[in-house]
DNA sequence: GTGAATGCAAAAACTTTGCATATAC
DNA sequence: GTATATGCAAAGTTTTTGCATTCAC
């Protein structure tokens, strides 16, 4: 991933990339830096923060802001995917609609446009069952 | 507008009320502050923000996070929208799918949510058109 | 060896808040 | 008259940056 990104490896770098590829989560930069510390206490907030923006401009990351407060990571998954935001838990889902997406490059299309990217949150309420 | 929000009427929300509701655009706290100013010097930056937050949170106001920088802010529609956004030329075009708003319904439902909102931005560069 | 990366601490960018005063109702 | 709103300035939160030092290549 590092080197993808055509970055030196470093011990700091290395322990940054690590966390964001094992967390199933979506840290902040904050949470970032305390796991990664984890690995190397040496890794300190700006470097925290000037990896996270050269690998999400690299394309190997995802920053999200799905509220106010700080902006969210996720490595750039495989298969790319939306979210889906309990509103009363915080808990995020990961989902995907191939439809959704067609349906996305066609409005794109219909004003000239092709689509570079784009960032889709539901918020929802669980509906009580039974 | 401020009175459906069941809140007082004062000279400085009227002035930012009225830029909001006149404003094609999706202006910053910073530019909405300047532009209410014309309207009444004495808004102050603390009212403004004050102000934007209640009227988000009141339903009035619909506060976006398109990318990196301040949030930007729109009075809300009176039918819903999504953004299109011009990755060269930062222009926001605003466009509203049928098929993707029902789409969502029902990804949602299918994870035991209903939606309580939504954000879709797409990121597009424009089609060099023959 | 050299350019890139680091930590530190300060600064910048954005937003919220405490408090005394003013004002809508 | 009273609860709400205001301006001011300070503080809070999140992110970026300058600079001397260290390190990957």
């Amino acid at each position: 991933m590092l080197r993808g990104a055509g970055l030196r490896v470093t011990r700091q770098r290395q322990a940054i990339a690590e966390v964001l590829l094992r967390s199933g989560d979506h840290p902040d930069a904050e949470a970032v830096l305390d796991r990664a510390r984890r690995l190397d206490p040496s890794v300190s907030q700006a470097t925290t923060y000037r990896t996270l923006a050269t690998l999400a401009e690299r394309g190997y990351l995802r920053a999200h802001r799905f509220n106010s407060g700080p902006a969210r990571f996720e490595a750039e998954p495989a298969a790319h995917h939306d979210h889906l935001i309990d509103v009363d838990t915080g808990e995020v889902v990961e989902f995907l609609s191939a439809e959704i997406e067609e349906l996305q490059r066609r409005v794109a299309e219909r004003y000239g446009y092709e689509i570079v990217d784009h960032h889709l949150v539901l918020f929802g309420r669980r509906i009580a069952s039974g």
